[in-house]
RNA sequence: GGGCCAAUAGCUCAGCUUGGUUAGAGCGCACCCCUGAUAAGGGUGAGGUCGGAGGUUCAAGUCCUCCUUGGCCCA
């Protein structure tokens, strides 16, 4: 049985090994084998560093549904997952061994470096594993997929070839930030790294006009377009210009040292551009510029034969912020160019080569940022250059050896997700999106803005791309498993690991020309790996095809909201693409974790928090509660220590404490689960209504976790045990201790309501506090029935209230009980009488609804008060007044602008005259009232009647609920008062003399004057007393060594007690 | 620059989908109570221009527009 002050960390400790001893988690999963399946999928965490904060907050939710699920009854398989591959791990690597560029990996080895990677990933693994298993996710690591695995890559395989076959995949350009010296293209999270503040060449040049289409407004003129860049070395490159369409340009006369010449500019540039000193000839709207021809600025890269280049364009992302208005286009270095000159079909020319120096021209050799001073002295001699300024702004640099990036085309693998962007869209729009607007916001869009997948990477530790192309004739074969590759081999490699460089060495024969076909070097993108999950995590389909389609697609899957582009969406597109669907149902998206002050957690603050620290001194149990309780899950949500603290006082020791009286005095008084329960219709209105308010509590956390809304029944299981622990136990704790010979049914009610309130608590609990949930079970349940129990609460199924718990009149009878309670403390501590010294009588008004309801409970309300009568108004009488109060949700419909001044009309009714319109309301159903000399009718619905006492006693009121007391004090209350301030004295006595809570005691009293203690014992309170503080006898006798008692005005006592 | 989200008491958060006239809780604070849950527990009170400005409406914390600040994602 439970006792004393709890260490929370220490209990899950035993519970993770009670939970080892009987192999529960199995056990709970085994049990179910044969149910309906509900499908999780784990998003594999990337093995790259130790688990974070934020780690523990996705797992705790992606725990507790599964949890649930279960005791539901279905059967929920969980199997773990590993994302091994990608960059950050070659990253973490290069550190270890000081490399710095792929030049420095390749001399490394390719080998020995993936052998460091795989080694890094399986480091970090365990770290999860003992993290998850702490925190109580239950997730099976032994049968956790590895994307990785030789079984896996299979399967990747095997979804390439498929996308291959249906024509997905193609190979272009793209554009990627590049560093020339390393020879590496960089990560968004890398160049985000090395933005830095510099000063760029700004050059404004002239692209003679030399044709426009017809009915050009340029027609006839010997015109120029002004072209502005802060890139001059990407000028031999360009192939044509852009204009926003929808803006308006300018044909100006400018005139320059003497010569005059015509330029096209946008019009809101055109003053900072060329000054004030310009005529506008015309003025033309963007797309009456598209079509029109130029002479390039250089012709020193040639164009292939068939290019249509050279022209303006229409594109949307110019704007007049900067520049020109006229965007020069060089689609070899720059995404949005890239973007334009495809869809326009002009050719990409590259005369960069792989370490950023030009190829071709004058310039040849030179790194090519370093080539802008001389072509922009080319372009001045030859009469281009309208002018050379320099510009501010940030510019991304290489992080590791701060050289200036470019954005450089380079061959590459593309899936063609464009080809199916509506049936995304319709996919997309089937799951179940928490919180709700991420359907039609972040991913909608993302997804309506849909650009083909960038496939491929040229990297080292990742999944190989299977494509062998043939060095004749370039026809590209696809393999879509090791088995495949065997064969087309001709030798056996089903052992092969498909990594680099095993398999960069393997040759194939190509299956169109016979030549050699040699495997492209590139590995994919690390995310086509997890979003391959759904199939490669069973190696569909050259094994595992069954569990495939049990588990196709998941009903739940649960991330941070930064997956939306990552792992959301690549679950989504390989869905969709290979199986026409979306691979999950339902998706909660987690708002991140942030420290105490809103700040994010980064390393370079100094605030990020180690789970395991909140972990040994708070429990999991804690750490979780405050994920789930505290704040919406899908916004960003604060951890602290301080958080931690209110958590465990507010609430897990709340539901600790309540345990604990349980256990006490059930082991006092030796109560055994076997004892018969009185049946509920027969037990006391406390009893009835907690078990109410639990069948409440059990049908909203029911509703609540099968909808994935964890806030609103983390609110309600907080609110029931708070209402359990100082409503329900503090009213009725004299139950638990009254001698069991007075009323044995009644305690055996109040043992039972309680001890089913605990073990429903502990069920209710377990998803979301598995191992104080498990604790409870242990103790009350388990130790009471031995074998005949499940031996975990996690083994049980998910509780269902009994309809005779049900009771709403109670509840709201209760309700009203309760809130007449506060008003009569209010009432007391305004009058300064303390709560010990009983009071006569108290009047109390209630709405007429709730007056039925509440005469059952009014001596639970006097007893609460300590006050002997408590009586309830019944709406007449002259110690009620009554005033009327409006209704403003029928009073605007009925009234509209009028109503205001009919509100203001009810209010302003005098008491003397507003029965008589409530009484007149009642009886005919409608009154006329007078409201700025009109006469409007009223209906009952229109206002309240609310009843005030008008006593002169101590009045508390709120809305139409009432409390007068009686603050009169009669000789009788007073001596009343001091029996009760002696049995608390005694009590006092005991305690300080260490007794046990049923240890009977003799006890000695001297009552002085000799008045009072004459009343004491006329009024019986003497026995009382005895009764009370389990006295064998009371003697009135003088004390020579006792303690002295102060019983207010009245007298005093001196009193001792023997054990 | 674009998209999405958030902003309510000193602090952490409910309430907003379905608009209704004294806006709730916990913590903290002040005062007090209880002493048979006691290395616990409870009560009462003070504390809010609901980020700002417009608008719709008889009525706006709640709906609409714009703005400010912060976050996430993208460029």
């Amino acid at each position: 049985m439970a006792s004393g002050p709890p260490d929370l960390p220490r209990l899950e400790q035993d519970v993770l090994g009670h939970w080892a001893a009987h192999d529960v988690f199995h056990a709970s999963i085994r049990q179910r084998a044969g149910a309906p399946v509900w499908t999780f999928y784990e998003g594999p965490p990337t093995a790259n560093g130790r688990p974070g904060t934020h780690h523990v907050e996705a797992r705790v939710f992606k725990d507790i549904f599964p949890r649930y699920r279960t005791m539901k009854g279905m059967s929920v398989r969980r199997k773990a997952g590993w994302d091994c591959h990608g960059l950050p791990v070659e990253l973490e690597v290069e550190r270890e061994l000081g490399l710095d560029s792929k030049a420095d990996i390749e001399a490394y080895g390719i080998e020995a470096f993936n052998a460091r990677c795989r080694a890094s990933v399986q480091r970090y693994v365990g770290a999860f594993e003992e993290l998850t298993e702490r925190i109580g996710f239950w997730i099976d690591t032994d049968d956790a997929y590895w994307t990785m695995s030789a079984e896996y890559v299979d399967s990747l395989w095997w979804g390439l070839k498929e996308l291959w076959d249906r024509g997905l995949i193609f190979q272009d350009f793209r554009v990627a930030p590049y560093c020339g010296r390393c020879g590496t293209a960089l990560s968004d999270a890398e160049v985000s790294q090395g933005y830095q503040h510099v000063e760029d060449p700004s050059v404004y040049v002239r692209f003679p006009v030399t044709s426009v289409p017809e009915a050009s407004p340029l027609a006839g003129h010997d015109a120029a377009l002004v072209v502005w860049t802060t890139t001059p070395w990407t000028l031999p490159s360009n192939t044509a210009c852009a204009v926003g369409p929808e803006l308006t340009y300018e044909l100006v006369r400018h005139r320059d040292e003497g010569r005059e010449e015509l330029l096209v500019v946008a019009a809101d540039l055109r003053a900072e551009v060329l000054g004030e000193d310009v005529e506008v000839v015309a003025r033309l709207a963007g797309h009456e510029l598209v079509g029109t021809r130029y002479r390039a600025p250089f012709d020193v890269v040639a164009m292939p034969p068939d290019a249509d280049a050279h022209r303006v364009v229409p594109a949307d992302f110019v704007t007049t912020t900067d520049g020109s208005g006229v965007v020069h286009l060089a689609p070899a270095f720059g995404a949005d160019d890239l973007a334009v000159g495809r869809r326009e079909g002009l050719p990409v020319v590259n005369p960069v080569d792989a370490e950023g120096r030009f190829t071709t021209g004058p310039w040849a050799g030179t790194f090519v940022k370093d080539a802008d001073p001389a072509i922009t002295h080319d372009l001045a001699e030859r009469g281009l250059l309208l002018s050379a300024r320099t510009y501010h702004h940030t510019y991304p640099f290489c992080w590791r050896c701060k050289r200036p990036l470019i954005y450089w085309a380079k061959p590459s693998w593309y899936i063609r997700t464009t080809a199916q962007r509506d049936e995304l869209l319709a996919n997309n729009a089937t799951i179940d999106w928490h919180p709700e607007h991420i359907r039609d916001g972040r991913m909608g869009r993302w997804l309506e803005n849909n650009v083909d997948w960038a496939l491929s990477r040229d990297r080292y530790w990742g999944t190989p791309l299977p494509f062998w192309r043939c060095g004749d004739c370039q026809h590209v074969t696809v393999v879509g498993s090791r088995a495949e590759l065997s064969e087309r081999a001709g030798r056996d490699l089903s052992a092969l690991d498909p990594h680099r460089p095993f398999v960069d060495e393997i040759t194939l024969p190509c299956e169109d020309c016979g030549g050699t076909a040699r495997r492209v070097l590139d590995v994919a993108d690390a995310w086509f790996d997890s979003g391959a999950m759904p199939y490669a995590q069973w190696g569909y389909p050259h094994q595992g095809r069954e569990e495939f389609e049990r588990h196709y697609p998941a009903d739940y899957i649960c991330e941070a909201i930064d997956q939306t582009r990552g792992w959301f969406y690549t679950l989504l597109a390989e869905g969709t693409l290979l199986f026409d669907s979306a691979s999950y149902r339902t998706c909660a998206c987690l708002g991140h974790i942030v420290d105490e002050d809103g700040r994010k957690m980064s390393k370079s603050t100094g605030n990020v928090l180690d789970p395991w620290e909140l972990i040994d001194r708070h429990g999991a149990d804690a750490l979780r509660w405050l994920m789930f309780a505290e704040g919406n899950p899908w916004v960003n949500r604060r951890v602290s220590h301080q958080l931690l603290e209110d958590v465990v006082r507010r609430f897990l020791l709340t539901l600790w404490n309540t345990h604990v009286f349980f256990a006490t005095y059930a082991e006092i008084d030796g109560f055994s689960l076997a004892s018969p329960a009185p049946p509920v219709a027969e037990r006391p209105a406390s009893d009835r209504w907690v078990l109410a308010e639990l069948a409440h509590l059990v049908e909203l956390v029911d509703r609540a976790l099968d909808r994935y809304d964890v806030s609103s029944s983390t609110r309600a299981l907080e609110r029931f045990v708070d209402d359990l622990s100082n409503w329900y136990v503090r009213r009725n704790r004299r139950r638990f201790w009254k001698a069991a010979a007075d009323d044995p049914a009644d305690k055996a009610a109040a043992y039972h309501t309680l001890h089913t309130c605990l073990t429903t608590l502990a069920q209710l609990l377990a998803p979301y506090l598995p191992f104080l949930a498990e604790r409870l079970w242990l103790d009350l349940v388990v130790s009471q029935h031995g074998d005949d129990a499940p031996v975990s609460v996690h083994l049980t199924d998910f509780p269902v209230a009994p309809d005779a718990w049900r009771d709403e009149a109670l509840r709201a009878a209760m309700a009203t009980a309760r809130r007449v309670v506060e008003l009569g403390r209010q009432a007391r501590n305004d009058s300064a009488v303390k709560v010990r010294q009983p009071l006569a009588r108290a009047l109390v008004t209630v709405p007429e609804s709730e007056r039925a309801g509440l005469v059952a409970l009014l001596p639970e309300v006097a007893d609460e008060l300590n006050v002997r009568a408590v009586e309830l108004s019944d709406g007449t009488g002259e110690l009620i007044e009554r005033h009327l109060k409006p209704n403003f949700r029928a009073l605007g419909p009925a009234f509209q602008q009028r109503a205001p001044h009919v509100a203001r009309a009810i209010g302003a009714v005098s008491p003397a005259t507003a029965g008589a319109l409530a009484d007149a309301l009642a009886a005919e159903g409608t009154a006329p009232l007078r409201v700025d000399g009109d006469e409007v009718t009223l209906t009952p619905e229109m206002l309240t009647v609310v009843e005030t006492s008008r006593t002169g006693w101590a009045v508390a009121s709120d809305g139409g609920t009432s409390f007068a007391l009686d603050t009169a004090l009669t000789r009788d209350l007073e001596v009343e008062g001091a029996a009760r301030e002696l049995i608390r004295a005694v009590n006092d006595q005991r305690k300080a003399a260490g007794l046990a809570l049923d240890d009977r005691i003799e006890l000695i009293v001297a009552v002085s004057p000799p008045e009072l203690d004459a009343d004491l014992d006329a009024g019986g309170h003497y026995a009382t007393i005895g009764r009370e503080v389990l006295a064998t006898h009371v003697q009135r006798a003088p004390v020579s060594d006792g303690t002295r008692v102060e019983l207010g005005v009245l007298g005093s006592a001196l009193l001792a007690i023997r054990s």
